[in-house]
DNA sequence: ATAATGCTTCGGCTACCATCGAAGCATGAA
DNA sequence: TTCATGCTTCGATGGTAGCCGAAGCATTAT
């Protein structure tokens, strides 16, 4: 039965970790659930069997996606459904509460903060979204180069797009993603904001006090 | 998680049964799962919590149904990824053969022959359907009032539409339901074609040898 | 009244399955 | 070659949840 494959919390957290459309490695994906690799190839037999997702093999990693639209879509409903109840899909785990609130997602910050801080952008006219298209305005660059010093011509990259939104698994908002999310993460670390858990392995992103109130006066969001 | 919710076997039964719109006691959904009570009841409270399913109290029976279109929706999205891997969803059980090929839903046929019959009149242009709508064509009542003596008039019902697409569990696809369908049903035991099966609470129908002769003439499939 | 039916709660049992450690295969790097 | 990385298979463990028997409330029938 198809529901009780994505039934189970760790093929879930996969699963919504590949809704954002990208190809992720069975590793990337073990981390993303939050379980070893061994267990991780155990769930992901049993998805590929259930013809959710498809590998495809390149070199020595094994890249999944979701088989088609049709899967993303029953996926969405199932989502809708749990929003509905308020029996959100709440991750519980030890290393949990510090991975909602801030973490790294490739090299660009998710979580919490991430979601916040595009949410502020939207709300000021700095990005224009319309679905995962994520297009920066002239306001925004000015935005950028005056409290960041990050000017857009650094920003081009011949084979990844400039702003993207990336699907926040545990937020389930978007964040934002692309080289410009890079360099603004990449920035927080310069000027001390924030920095990568020491942690191996570790996704946490921890902000020192004077960074998170840098950070929550650049992008208060309007409900505050 | 909704999907733990249908993942289980015995839960995904009572939906499954609950699929045809209508609403069913907490007994009878018990033994559509094959399971005791005391176990229907428990999965019945955690379908309630989860939203899916909605309770009606009357006398000392409790009936229930899927909570709107929604649900239902999301449950064919399921049913349809299983089917497309061939791990569809098998129904065991000791019932379930004559049960599958001719059944009474509320007090209109369905199973095998159900479908055919439906399948047979859209081929043959005497109904017109469109999701769940269907409309009986000038073709149509012409051949009812011949072979069956069933003349359009009787079948207006205040409150209660002539025709309308039922969903059939066992076949997944579309029966005759409305007015007509519960007027056929009539006419066939009329007819000593078919008569439900004398079994306290069974839902078979049994259709004599002529009748099923008959009833192969006058809406035999396409394809055979 | 008393009994019967429909459903629920409680307690204990059991089976399944997610999980991880250890070891085994691949592929790619040095 | 030898080593490292990515992933898989195997075996054992443990927690969870489905399941039923027994008992308890309701509601309806006699």
């Amino acid at each position: 039965m198809v529901a009780s494959l994505v039934g189970d919390p760790a093929r879930a957290n996969m699963l919504t970790a590949l809704m954002n459309g990208r190809a992720l490695t069975a590793s990337e994906l073990a981390q993303e659930a939050g379980i070893t690799p061994q267990t991780a190839s155990s769930h992901l037999s049993k998805l590929e069997a259930g013809g959710l997702i498809e590998p495809e093999k390149q070199g020595r990693h094994r890249y999944y996606r979701l088989t088609d639209d049709d899967v993303a879509g029953v996926l969405e409903g199932l989502a809708g459904l749990a929003a509905r109840t308020g029996h959100m899909r709440v991750r519980t785990g030890p290393k949990d509460p510090a991975l909602r609130r801030a973490r790294i997602c490739y090299d660009h910050l998710a979580g919490d903060l991430g979601v916040q801080m595009l949410d502020s952008l939207r709300e000021r006219h700095l990005v224009r979204q319309r679905k995962q298209e994520i297009e920066l305005t002239a306001e925004g660059e000015r935005f950028l180069a005056k409290h960041l010093q990050i000017s857009s011509d650094m920003l081009s990259h011949p084979r990844r797009p400039v702003c993207k939104a990336c699907l926040d698994w545990s937020e389930r908002r978007h964040h934002l993603a692309g080289t410009l999310g890079a360099a603004m993460m990449q920035r927080f670390a310069e000027l001390k904001w924030a920095s990568r858990d020491p942690a191996p392995g570790s996704r946490v992103v921890n902000f020192t006090r004077t960074g998170e109130k840098q950070f929550a006066a650049l992008f208060s969001s309007g409900k505050d």
